[in-house]
RNA sequence: UGGGGGAUCGUCUAGUGGUAGGACACGUGACUCUGGAUCACGGCACCGGGGUUCGAAUCCCUGUCCCCCAGCCA
C-alpha cells in the first residue's frame, strides 16, 4: 500500500498512520472477535464499524474470528445469527471466516515450548487456592508450591491433562511471570483449564481449552493483525499478550483500546440483555425493545442508520454515555429519504359525510413520498364513512389547535376540506361519531377561493381499509442510566412499565395488503412503521419504529404547564 | 490499598502553542396539503490551583473527581 496519509479523524487512525509512516507496519489488517455465547447489540455495531471501516479506509481487510475457548457457554446457533447480523450491517468478511478453535493445536504447541522453556507450569493448587495465593490490590501474590515442578513434570503432566487423565479443576497449566506484580493479568495466569465439554466445532477432541488471554495475541498474530482494537477493559491485558508473543517470538500486532458504547435509556451487555430475554421481561433477543442488532431489526431501524450513528459517535478513551435522540435522529433522517408514505389510523373515530353521496367511491391520488418523487403515487379509496385519529378531535379545543372541532374546518390529506357540524356521543358521554360536511369544490385538497385551513389530517375509507394491529414501544427503561438503582435494587427495577402498548383495531389504507414481513413506511403524521413477522393474511401487525418529531405535543404540554 | 486509564457545551466529539468548531438535544422564527421534512437564528464548554510564554484546552508542577482490574469468563 503507497499512499499512507489517511486523514486522520480519531486517535486510532492516528497511530495507525504513524505506523504506517514509520514502517512498523505497511499493511492494516484488523479482526472482530466475537464470542458466539450470545447475540449482537448496538455496541458490537460500534466496533464492527470500527473494525470493518477502517480496514477498509486503508485498503486493508478485516476478519470474523469467532473467540469460542469456552464450550461451556458456546452454541452453534450464535454463530449464525452472529455472521446475519453482520451481514445485514453491510459488511463483508469475504472467506475470511476464522475460528480461535481453528487454532489449538498451534496453541497446545506453543504451550508446550513455553512449558520446556521453563516459563509455564501445571499448578494443582484447587480454584479456591488460586485466588487465595493471587493476592489483592496492594497485596502481594504467593508462588504457589508447585511452580517449580521440573520441566520433565511439567510436560508429563500437561500431556497427560490433554489425555483426559485428571477431572476439572485438578490441574491447569499457568505462565511463569511474577506473583507480585502490580498488574494482576501478570501474577501467573491460568493459560489452560480441564473442561470436559464438547465443543460446537472440535466436539471431543479437546478435554482441555485456552483461556482467552492466551488464546486472543497469538490468533490475531497467526492472522497477521495488524492493529488489534478492543475494549478499555482490555487495556491491563495488552502487557500479557505482550509477553506472550515475546516469549514465544512471533508477529506481534498492535493493540488499541477505545471506550464502548454506553447509550441512554438502555443497557449494553450480553448478560444483562440474558437477564431481560430469560426472566420474560421481554419476548426474545429479538424483542423491538432491545438494543440488540436483531431487535434493531425487528423494529424496522435501517442498517444504514445504525453505521450513520457508529460514525457520528466517534471514537475515543473516555467513559460515555450517548444520547438515545442521536440514534433515533439517524433512524428519522434514513427513513425520511426511503420510507413511502401511507394512511393509517392508530384509535379510530368515526366520520359520515352528511352531504356525500351514500353508495359513491372516490379514488384520489396520494404521492407515496414528496422527499422522492420518483417513488411515484398511488390512488386510495375515498367514501363517505371514513375514520380518523381520535386524537384529532376536541370539542372544547385550546389554543394553537389546528385540528377537527365543533364547527371547525380541516383538510384531509389529498382528498377534500370537510367541516364538522355535529358530535355523536353514547350514553357515556364518549363522542363515537363526528357529522362533518364536505366542500367538492376542493378536492385534491386546495380550494378555488383560495382559503386557507389550518390543519391537515389523515384518513381512511370505513369500507375500503384493514384491520391492523400496531405495536408502541417505549424506552425500555425509564431512567437515563438503568444502573443508577435505589439500594438494594438492581436495573430490573428502572423498567419502564410502559414500554409497549398494543393497539388492536387500528385500520390502515387498502394499499397495506400483502405487505412483507420488514417493510417499512411512514404513517403519515404519526411516525415509521415496519411490518412485523407475526402478521398474517387477515390481520398486519406493525412495530412503530420511531415517532415523527412532534411539535404539537411540545405545545400542548407547554399550555398545560401555564 | 497496588496497577492501568480518563476528564472540552445538557450529550457525543474536534483541537496537537495563535479567534474553542461540528453534530444531537434545547429555544425562537420562516415555510409547508404531514404541527412531518426543510431553512434561518440563538444560548451553552476547556475539572481546580499554580507556573512557562507576547499568547496555553494544548507544555510543566500540583491537587480533585470518575472508570477498569483480585474468573479455571470473554
Amino acid at each position: 500500500m503507497s499512499e499512507t496519509n489517511v486523514a486522520p479523524t480519531d486517535f486510532i487512525r492516528e497511530i495507525i498512520n504513524e505506523d504506517l509512516r514509520t514502517g512498523r507496519f505497511n499493511y492494516v489488517r484488523t479482526r472482530f472477535p466475537p464470542e458466539p455465547n450470545g447475540y449482537l447489540h448496538i455496541g458490537h455495531a460500534k466496533a464492527i464499524c470500527i473494525d470493518f471501516g477502517i480496514a477498509e479506509e486503508y485498503g486493508g481487510v478485516c476478519n470474523l474470528r469467532f473467540d469460542d475457548t469456552n464450550p461451556a457457554k458456546e452454541e452453534a446457533k450464535y454463530v449464525q445469527a452472529i455472521k446475519e447480523d453482520i451481514r445485514w450491517l453491510g459488511f463483508d468478511w469475504g472467506d475470511r471466516e476464522y475460528y480461535a478453535s481453528d487454532y489449538f493445536e498451534q496453541l497446545y504447541e506453543w504451550a508446550i515450548q513455553l512449558i520446556k522453556d521453563g516459563k509455564a507450569y501445571v499448578d494443582s493448587l484447587s480454584p479456591e487456592e488460586i485466588k487465595e495465593y493471587r493476592g489483592g490490590f496492594g497485596v502481594p501474590g504467593k508462588e504457589s508450591p508447585y511452580r517449580n515442578r521440573s520441566v520433565e513434570e511439567n510436560l508429563d503432566l500437561f500431556q497427560r491433562m490433554r489425555a483426559g487423565e485428571f477431572r476439572e479443576g485438578e490441574h491447569v497449566l499457568r505462565a511463569k511471570i511474577d506473583m507480585q506484580s502490580g498488574n494482576m493479568n501478570l501474577r501467573d495466569p491460568v493459560m489452560y483449564r480441564i473442561l470436559h465439554a464438547p465443543h460446537h466445532r472440535t466436539g471431543n477432541r479437546w478435554c482441555i481449552y485456552p483461556m482467552y488471554d492466551w488464546a486472543h495475541g497469538q490468533c490475531d498474530s497467526i492472522e497477521g493483525i495488524t492493529h488489534s482494537l478492543c475494549d478499555l477493559a482490555y487495556e491491563d491485558h495488552r502487557p500479557l499478550y505482550d509477553w506472550f508473543l515475546d516469549q514465544l517470538g512471533i508477529f506481534h500486532p498492535r493493540q488499541i483500546e477505545f471506550a464502548r458504547l454506553n447509550l441512554s435509556y438502555t443497557v449494553l451487555s450480553k448478560r444483562y440483555l440474558l437477564r431481560l430475554v430469560e426472566g420474560g421481561y421481554v419476548s426474545g433477543w429479538d424483542d423491538p425493545r432491545m438494543p440488540t442488532l436483531a431487535g434493531m431489526r425487528r423494529r424496522g431501524y435501517p442498517p444504514e442508520a445504525i453505521r450513520a450513528f457508529c460514525d457520528r459517535i466517534g471514537v475515543a478513551k473516555s467513559e460515555n454515555l450517548v444520547d438515545i435522540a442521536l440514534l433515533e435522529h439517524c433512524v428519522r433522517e434514513e427513513l425520511n429519504k426511503r420510507a413511502p408514505r401511507v394512511m393509517g389510523v392508530l384509535r379510530p373515530l368515526r366520520v359520515v359525510l352528511v352531504n356525500y353521496p351514500e353508495d359513491q367511491v372516490e379514488e384520489v391520488e396520494a404521492i407515496n413520498n414528496p422527499e422522492d418523487p420518483g417513488m411515484g403515487v398511488r390512488k386510495v379509496p375515498f367514501s363517505r364513512v371514513l375514520y380518523v385519529e381520535q386524537e384529532d378531535f376536541m370539542e372544547d379545543p385550546p389554543r394553537k389547535w389546528f385540528r377537527l372541532a365543533p364547527g371547525r374546518e380541516v383538510r384531509l390529506k389529498h382528498a377534500y376540506y370537510i367541516t364538522c357540524v355535529d358530535v355523536v356521543k353514547d350514553e357515556r358521554g364518549q363522542v363515537v361519531e363526528l357529522r362533518c360536511t364536505y366542500d367538492p369544490e376542493t378536492r385534491g385538497g386546495g380550494s378555488p377561493d383560495g382559503r386557507r385551513v389550518l390543519g391537515t389530517l389523515h384518513w381512511v375509507s370505513a369500507a375500503h381499509a384493514l384491520d391492523a394491529e400496531v405495536r408502541l414501544y417505549d424506552y425500555l427503561f425509564s431512567k437515563p442510566d438503568p444502573m443508577e438503582v435505589e439500594e438494594g435494587k438492581d436495573f430490573i427495577s428502572n423498567l419502564n412499565p410502559n414500554s409497549l402498548e398494543v393497539l388492536d383495531s387500528c385500520k390502515v389504507e387498502p394499499s397495506l395488503r400483502g405487505a412483507a414481513p420488514g417493510s417499512r413506511f411512514q404513517f403519515l403524521r404519526q411516525g415509521y412503521f415496519c411490518v412485523d413477522p407475526d402478521s398474517t393474511p387477515q390481520k398486519l401487525v406493525f412495530n412503530r419504529t420511531v415517532t415523527l418529531k412532534d411539535t404539537w405535543s411540545k405545545i400542548a404540554k407547554g399550555q398545560q404547564e401555564e
